[in-house]
DNA sequence: ACGCAATGCAGATTATACTA
DNA sequence: TAGTATAATCTGCATTGCGT
């Protein structure tokens, strides 16, 4: 249920915060792969286990629900999950801000917002975040609106449970899209993303998420499996026009590519990583880099002398 | 009538506490 | 210390509702 903020909107916006470091850290993730330091880091939570792995490769530590923000308590870090719309637009779910006693202003003051692909979890892009004086006047009308018929952008909701109430601020995907923080225009990365056949693919294979793999021919009836000396059968038509399609493993089947779904996807899709190798970047969408060889994205990115603070 | 997008619920998973 | 039960967590997905 939706309860009544408890936070009222500052008067005056705080200041812009930035840092060199982390603005090149940000512009280096296009193409970063969050699956393999998902899957392999320690602690991981499963629900924000590629918010985890995003922190990890900034650099961070990962430690959730703080009250200051993420990078060098001036900075908020959120990991959005998007996927193409029919149209090529990219959509996004809302997000979790923060637990209700914690101020969402503060949280909110400043946030860099890293986009990465639902279905391959591979980072698209970002944008860099200030809750200025225009941005907050807009946002501060969700005080005191009515929670349910106000429709507003920043709220409150809690979920009964025998124990209580466990209440957080979260913000509509439309808040997402009428900043300006997701492209408006069509765009040539990412894919489309279907629940529905999502939803299936998993309960019928004991909760495991599909196998992703890379169209490697054009056409035909099967394309080959990387991961073991199998092959797909899959609508490569379909795959090219539509950028995915499921797909079925043929034996032999790798243990890896066993008791799991499949779908292989159009490549030319992938944003070009700025920070790999497109080899790298593929393997890890495979879901074939071994822990020896996972990589972390701040050893990559040399930080500069001044931050610009 | 149909397909897609917005909305809100709760499943799936991990963290923690407790027991043997 | 290992194993089991309970609590906490947030995003993924089902449903609703709208537009064509």
């Amino acid at each position: 249920m939706r309860l009544p903020l408890r936070h009222r909107p500052p008067a005056t916006p705080e200041p812009l915060r930035r840092c060199a470091h982390l603005e090149a850290l940000a512009e280096a993730s296009v193409g970063l792969p969050l699956g393999p330091a998902a899957r392999h880091l320690v602690g991981a939570g499963g629900r924000g286990r590629h918010g985890n792995a995003l922190q990890w490769h900034l650099g961070l530590d990962c430690h959730d629900s703080v009250a200051q923000p993420d990078w060098e308590g001036r900075i908020e870090i959120k990991l959005i999950s998007v996927w193409q719309r029919a149209d090529g637009r990219l959509a996004c779910d809302r997000i979790k801000v923060c637990e209700a006693s914690v101020d969402p202003w503060a949280k909110l003051a400043n946030v860099l917002f890293v986009f990465a692909d639902r279905l391959t979890r591979v980072v698209l892009g970002h944008a860099f975040f200030h809750l200025g004086a225009a941005s907050l006047g807009r946002l501060a009308r969700s005080w005191g609106v009515d929670p349910h018929f106000g429709r507003p952008d920043l709220i409150i909701e809690s979920r009964d449970s025998a124990q209580g109430m466990s209440p957080a601020y979260y913000l509509s995907a439309r808040w997402l899209v009428g900043e300006g923080l997701l492209p408006e225009h069509p765009v040539h990365w990412g894919y489309r993303f279907d629940n529905r056949w999502w939803r299936d693919v998993r309960a019928e294979f004991a909760g495991r998420s599909p196998l992703v793999t890379l169209a490697r021919v054009d056409s035909g009836e099967t394309t080959p499996c990387s991961r073991c000396s199998g092959r797909l059968r899959v609508d490569l038509d379909r795959v090219f026009e539509q950028g995915w399609a499921p797909a079925h493993h043929t034996m032999p089947l790798g243990d890896r590519c066993a008791l799991r779904g499949h779908v292989v996807v159009d490549p030319r899709r992938l944003p070009e990583p700025h920070c790999a190798s497109d080899e790298e970047l593929f393997a890890a969408v495979e879901g074939r880099v071994p822990d020896e060889d996972l990589w972390r994205l701040a050893d990559r990115v040399p930080e500069p002398e001044d931050h610009g603070h």
